[in-house]
DNA sequence: ATGAAATTAAATCAGGTGCTTGAAACACTT
DNA sequence: AAGTGTTTCAAGCACCTGATTTAATTTCAT
């Protein structure tokens, strides 16, 4: 394997692993024994490094979840359509690919990104996913043609926290659960994602500006 | 105000914004108009002051939704009480108070934590949080007696991704929905998230062994 | 007012950061 | 085998980090 495949290979798990600036460019060339100047030969600076990541994973991503979506296009299936939407969406999100655990793990990396690096974080993530997720977008809004707009992007947004959380901390809900669930286990994570989330979807929608749900004591806080 | 309130402030608020590696003492300490050597005098070090905030934060929060839990026990209301149950939970972390997003940005700041200080962020999630957390699974356990208990806690984990994501990412979904829904106003996140969450929780149990969702030629790429 | 204790201030420490440099080593054509 | 462009290497740059130290200042009971 040549330098900058190693050099991105590190990164990436070095990055997802501690975030993005905890991971000195001196841990990463000592890890894929390369020379610093290596990281600037290649690719210019540390930054170049992330977005390239980003070009690479997203990319593989994005082709897959579009296979996906096509081939439940083609099938009139008998499994619900929101199910199978949702399945192509969150499967190549997940699931390990090659053995190894490289979309869940870069998964774990734009998580991490996102709240250290916020700015350059939401440029790569437009850049790079909302055409597809606004492909997703349109095919759940096909199926949800009774949900309001606010309503359904609410529910979009559960579903990437959901996932997001799902790809980065698979720690917590073990220790709250006595062990009996684990995150890591990529694909009992989708069907139970699929399930919550299309259900989620599915609820009726929200009676505006009368807040059924919260107690006197505290609707009397609200302030719009 | 006093030095030592100053600075726990100005490096929460810092902290949130940017992340904790990213912010240093420097920076806390000159927006705070104070010295260097009074955080190491007050606190003793960087890592102390964020604990700090993690002790003042969390007990907050604890006490509100233990409150609104109890509040909510001894109402036998006509709204369901999966959806109190839930509302205890989410109001207290998500909704600012005092006029300030002080919860909301304490829960940004947390999830920020669990990416680029795993061990620490483990621990003092742990510690602060785990105790009530458990309360509210067993009131939510209460309700849901007909769903197993991996079910369930894959929901409740799929409820944590949300409500960290509302509180740590407003911005995506903005663009998403062309600014239709806007994760900043917390009253609205709230409802919406009870929602949505309640009816995940309720979804009928996954049929286990036979993924009837997975089109076939996914499910051959699974291993187990 | 005074002396002790709590607090702040400025200077400094050792160590780590991303990045640059100029020379050496390599691969490959002619 | 010489010469070419590409890649690697060790050393060093300027800068920033958290922490410490020493001295000055403020606070406050006596």
């Amino acid at each position: 394997m040549d330098t900058p495949s190693r050099l991105l290979e590190t990164a990436e798990e070095m990055f997802s692993e501690s975030g993005y600036r905890a991971v000195s460019l001196r841990s990463i060339t000592k890890a894929s024994n390369a020379n610093m100047a290596a990281v600037h030969y290649h690719f210019g600076s540390k930054e170049k490094v992330l977005e390239r990541i980003f070009e690479l994973r997203c990319s593989a991503i994005n082709a897959e979840r579009l296979r996906l979506l096509d081939e439940c296009r083609l099938r009139s299936g008998a499994p619900p359509v929101l199910e199978q939407i949702l399945h192509a969406y969150l499967w190549p999100a997940l699931v390990p690919e090659e053995g190894d655990q490289k979309a869940r793990r870069f998964m774990r990396l734009r998580a991490t990104i996102a709240n250290e690096h916020a700015e350059l974080s939401q440029e790569l993530v437009a850049r790079h996913f909302n055409q597809v997720s606004g492909k997703f977008v349109e095919a759940l809004r096909a199926e949800l043609d009774q949900l309001c707009d606010e309503d359904f992007f609410w529910r979009f947004h559960f579903l990437l926290g959901a996932q997001y959380y799902t790809a980065a901390n698979p720690g917590r809900i073990q220790i709250l659960s006595g062990g009996l669930c684990d995150p890591s286990n990529a694909n009992e994570a989708v069907d139970e994602l699929i399930r919550f989330s299309a259900a989620g979807f599915r609820a009726a929608a929200a009676q505006r500006s009368t807040a059924v749900i919260a107690p006197a004591s505290t609707i009397s806080e609200v302030q719009r």
